[in-house]
DNA sequence: GTCTATAGAGTGATAGAC
DNA sequence: GTCTATCACTCTATAGAC
């Protein structure tokens, strides 16, 4: 019976869905039961620290794909072809507004308190990549902050409206207006 | 005892800080009678439709204060005295991003579906009060649009971003730049 | 037998509604 | 206060892999 499924990764993507749709409060064991087809067996066998554990797997996993998908390019690639890919990716994996940031969501209740380390990891490296890639496409120290500061807390915005309008429209012209600033004005 | 305090409107801004604190699914009944020193009684004797009912009349409030503090200015006053006006509303009302947009924070998850009339019409009003504000001081009917649609989202943004890095500047810088914006540049 | 993965009945506590 | 449903979590039982 054992040894057919899975592996405690294999579940990750699956949870950090749950805990889109329903929030750090609104993910229940039933509901996580339900979508990640495990029994509570298994789930405390991979996760013994219970719910919080899950979600920092989830926050891990999705730092992971950040730091290879986004934040190396930006620290190390030509800065204007990472810059551009780094909306390419956000644009795709937000679907386009559709998805929300988990991260961002765990930042607006109390569910911050419990992973703030992970939380604020998690936007200040992409402030800094950005930054350093803003800084050396041209921009000085000072400007290079503060736009990286605009361009991350404006996707964030975006995901907001974009959810909250029904429309992801917004976001996706959210984001060209961020991409421009980018290139400098 | 009774017939001594609340009328129903003098719980709703300690309703408002229960469901921004721990979010809709955290905000239980027992948290909430906590925060509101009103017994299960008194909570369903002005909210019959419990939890949902509270919600709603928390929105309600929050868009009343909006309507007269930011919105009704932003179409009838002069623009850029109204959108500065604004701009040091938000920053008082957010405390500098350590107070959340309750509104924002209901985008994120199926919360939203529940409340979406009142969420999804929260922002839309504000982007259109900004944008006629923004075309009267001078801008394209397309840009004020868009120029509103950042602004709006940039400030759910900075809210997002000053909560997880908990540190107000960020709010506050994200702001000046969202300001700055509706200058012109 | 020992190990890991699994299922799910059962625990007390607490949920929202009235 | 009282109701039922559901909460997070524990525990026992058992499957197959070695």
């Amino acid at each position: 019976m054992a040894r057919l499924i899975a592996e405690r990764h294999d579940v990750v993507p699956a949870l950090g869905e749950v805990f889109r749709r329903f929030g750090f409060e609104g993910a229940s064991i039933a509901r996580i039961t339900a979508h990640t087809k495990l029994g509570k067996g298994s789930l405390y066998h991979f996760f013994p620290g219970g719910k919080d554990e899950m979600a920092e797997a989830v926050l891990g996993h999705i730092r992971d794909w950040f730091e290879t998908e986004v934040f190396i390019p930006l620290m190390q690639e030509p800065p204007a072809q990472a810059i551009e890919s780094m909306f390419a990716s956000v644009e795709q994996y937000f679907h386009s507004g559709r998805r929300i940031c988990l991260v961002g969501a765990f930042a607006m209740d109390e569910t911050r308190d419990r992973f703030s380390k992970a939380v604020g990891g998690y936007f200040q490296r992409w402030i800094d990549a950005l930054g350093s890639a803003l800084s050396r496409a041209g921009m000085t120290e000072i400007e290079a902050e503060n736009v990286a500061t605009e361009v991350v807390g404006g996707i964030q915005g975006a995901i907001v409206l974009a959810r909250a309008l029904d429309d992801d429209q917004r976001f996706t012209v959210i984001i060209k207006g961020l991409a421009q600033r980018c290139r400098m004005d």
